[in-house]
DNA sequence: CATGAATGAGGATTCATTCAT
DNA sequence: GATGAATGAATCCTCATTCAT
């Protein structure tokens, strides 16, 4: 319940490391990581784990929220600096490089879009918008075809992102997701 | 070891309903079924179901392989009636309508390219040279982009099919593959 | 599901053995004691009693059942040699001495009584049937008071045997039965 | 050590919401009621309890000698006002009602009866005493015979408490003590 | 060859108790 | 004295695999 007064210091420390070991671990496409283990690489006590998060698959829901979270901050800033179909390109490439970083992206994507849960719910709604907005600038501004839904968008590149394992893969991932927006763009 | 003499008849129907039952439970999109009750479903103990494969991962192998070696035959077919173009164009849209089957392809196509082994790299030798094969002719007529390799169209397909999970999904799976589709052609 | 055929020699023997064991540990008093233990003492491995008794309850349910059944046969037999207030007391000491031997029936008695659960409820209406005939035979020779309902009955007679601990106490239940049946009896 | 000096006023308030909130939940049948829980009910934190009560079973203790003790104040009252016989029949009465509110005294006594520690060994001797006290009053009165021990009083009537379940346990309970007390009496 | 009983390592979760703040 | 975060031993159950019948 960390809704009521703020974390005690060391309690709050503690939750970091645990998400951060998290991180870690289900982020490096481990999915099935021991919690034990994720508990022993945060320093803490298997029980302090439980007292953070409820169940496994709350600490799951954590360490991928927040994921979202932070990506789904990057448009309104692209779209500042950039136009629309640039904005959109960037996004687009934006994931895939996250997606690239240690498994990243590319596991909780997956695992989002694939498992029922509110919270998973919230974030794949939130990333959809966030693509619905770009591709929403774009067609307004005549750049994009404007028959393509946030969520279409975000099963691509969702499934483009979780398929990702070899080694030159973040390039061949760019790759197709240029032919991708080629195929987005008005000509 | 099944490469000596030809099986017993009975020996060889058994391997069949292994085969088909665990063919319902993995493409059916249960990654976890367990053997048990696979061997149930096919009307055999489990100690049948081991002597005929020698692990869980050798059943899951046979029941992939298979379907990409039924898939692969499909493109020399396409070519014999249509451009090359219309041609790549069908076999993405087998691919989908495939996976679209009770999660079919989907979950074979994620675990072929997410997992090291022999078989599994075979697959995807098979599958990657079904799709270059594809592209090159239409490259060579003129039609379709030369600058994209048969695996990276493969890992394309691979993902927009791996998150297949929601109902309306088919229809979207072939909108994306229409865009990219687009992306791919000259015009 | 030991109805379809009859079992494998050795697996008849298994659970011979873990029904002994778990017999001996929770007829011992020790209400809690864990299924590895049980599963040691009867000489097999853990998978083996899961394989016997689906859930710690059920083989809870499996041992106190039996030792119900067992008793449950005792009444027609007394009936035959006995007059029916003798036959309902020497029932009632019976229940006793079982009680007695290493908190027998004691535990069990508590635990049916205590428990929900479709196998216990069968248990308390065989115990109080057994019950309920004597007393009805007593009451038609007109020997025994006949406003007493069998399930009355068999709670006192659990309470008592329930509350078995002391080493005196065989002696002791069987006053306070004595006593009991006195206010049982017509004079 | 609660020996030393009297408690400060908010202690003594936290102690008694302790063992207020710790009647509630183990006369109320819950026999393995969590701590925390019983601290949060009684508003304090979990190391607060512990200030108070070194362990889990010294918190049970106090809770049920509590309520022996008022218990045992009632056998002086009763006769002074009461034949010998009656009283007696009333201070049965008397625990078989206290039983009855929320599993009452059924708990406690079995617990009571049935654990080996000094504190409960007291409270048996306690409960004894009072029954004992009863029995030989009305020994001497010649209503009541005087071949019974009150620890065997004891242990009859704690098992009659101990199987409360059902709904209508109350009158049945007063049926079989009335029965008991019949069996008491010399007619 | 087939059967299905036995194995046993593995893993998530609970909760009484301790101790730093 | 009070708080509540941290500890970690304890325990039930699952399921891939082996092997006696």
């Amino acid at each position: 319940m960390p809704s009521s007064r703020p974390l005690r210091a060391d309690a709050r420390r503690n939750r970091e490391a645990l998400l951060a070991a998290a991180r870690q671990a289900f982020l490096a496409g481990d999915a099935d990581a021991h919690v034990e283990d994720i508990a022993r690489n945060a320093g803490v006590a298997i029980g302090t784990l439980y007292r953070h998060f409820e169940t496994r698959e709350a600490l799951i829901e954590a360490v991928y929220s927040k994921e979202v979270d932070e990506l789904c901050d990057a448009p309104a800033a692209l779209l500042e600096t950039r136009s629309p179909d640039e904005a959109l390109r960037h996004f687009l490439m934006l994931l895939v490089d996250h997606a690239a970083v240690g498994k990243g992206m590319a596991v909780a994507l997956q695992h989002i879009m694939t498992t029922n849960s509110p919270v998973f719910g919230e974030a794949r709604t939130q990333m959809a918008g966030a693509l619905a907005r770009l591709l929403a600038e774009g067609a307004s501004a005549g750049l994009v075809r404007d028959d393509i839904a946030g969520t279409t968008l975000l099963h691509a590149l969702g499934g483009i992102c979780a398929l990702q394992v070899t080694d030159g893969w973040q390039d061949e991932a760019r790759q197709i997701v240029s032919i991708l927006f080629d195929g987005l763009r008005i000509r």
